[in-house]
DNA sequence: TCAGATATTGACCGATTGGTCGAGCGCTGT
DNA sequence: ACAGCGCTCGACCAATCGGTCAATATCTGA
């Protein structure tokens, strides 16, 4: 048996993951045929089984892969320090800047979290989302109890209205370069500036107003 | 031919349509069998070829129904006056309310929407977006317009923020309640209510602070 | 050099796919 | 009663699907 031969033998492996992964990332599971993976990956058919039992088998590791490339791209964007308002700064522009590099991962793995029908490995594809989501809660709440925020608002809730602006600009940014009113369709550092800008008018505590509440 | 049989006539095609839209929301285009359609819909595959020439036209047409029906559910949001406030908070919480309402049309055009690899009617989904998201930014302006808003913010970029807090609450809906910091994920109404009133703070004149910007 | 894994392949399998076809069904006008 | 027509169906088609298998090419260690 090999002892470092491992990485040489993952290359066929490797090859046959990059293919599936950009062919899954732009079609859906039963849209992508073994042959088409197959032909991608420049090998035969056959040869993909000599490495996976099976498609889900198949399906599921480049899953596993893009969420764990994922994970840990995204990871490396929590790391800041400073003023929290900086560090939310930080984390919005690089956190969309993430999204945008890897568009196939995200797709691949945000398509998961969408199917109803096929649970295939619904929790898996959340773990990405877990670790930003908590970091960023962690920032807020370290915003508010050193007193740099707000702390009449709940940070969860910011969080995901964060998180969703970004998403959401990935998502739909084909469309939404379509409109003429919007001019922030190819300037996501520019989205995220006005993004953090507004939500911060809104949680520094040095306005306060009186605004009627609900 | 009949003259008023048209609504007993579209009884049989009203079926396929219905069963396909159930099918199409859950699971992608190719997951979807003809057989399937039939099978959900109580009547024989062959059938279905006589109301529809194929299968992406049958598609087609569910996207069709489904898009209008979408667009027209959230026209009936924009309908309101009073203060840009008030009209605020109603169309956000509205709005959220109209995609939970109907998951399953919301679901159809968004993966449309997502799907890179066959782009089959992506301007054509796209409708629905527009409507809403050109009503809420005259209702941002008009905001401006009469001095109840701040003037030195981008209105299309906070509808595309309101906007996009909402899908991204409806998409990952089921993936936030798994996560213990969120007490919202049930309550659409106190999400919005929390969400608008973190951006009315950002957004409201009286507040003006002299945060360093970008 | 040669045995034994490891890789890789074309040919093949049953099942399922989207789609077709012709024969019946039931209704309506005459 | 009968002709016509929209409607519905089972049977069928070629193509493709995921997956298997035996044969071969390639590589490795001794």
């Amino acid at each position: 048996m090999g002892d470092l031969p491992l990485a040489i033998e993952g290359e066929g492996r490797q090859r046959i993951l990059a293919a599936a992964e950009k062919l899954f990332s732009d079609k859906a599971f039963d849209a992508v045929s073994m042959n088409a993976i197959a032909l991608q990956a420049g090998i035969s058919k056959a040869n993909i089984y000599h490495y996976f039992p099976n498609k889900d088998a198949l399906y599921l590791a480049v899953l596993r892969a893009a969420s764990h490339n994922l994970r840990t791209l995204l990871n490396d964007v929590v790391n800041a320090h400073g003023a929290v308002v900086e560090v939310l700064r930080h984390f919005a522009r690089c956190h969309l800047q993430a999204l945008l590099d890897r568009p196939e991962l995200v797709r691949l793995v945000w398509r998961e979290i969408l199917e109803k029908g096929a649970p295939r490995a619904q929790e898996f594809a959340e773990q990405g989302f877990a670790d930003v989501f908590s970091a960023l809660v962690a920032v807020l709440e370290a915003g508010q109890s050193r007193g740099e925020l707000r702390v009449d608002f709940d940070p969860a809730l910011v969080a995901t209205l964060l998180l969703g602006a970004n998403v959401f600009f990935f998502q739909s940014r084909d469309i939404l370069r379509h409109y003429p009113p919007i001019t922030f369709a190819d300037d996501p550092a520019g989205y995220d500036a006005g993004i953090v800008e507004i939500l911060l008018r809104g949680l520094i505590p040095e306005s306060s107003i009186d605004t009627a509440s609900t």
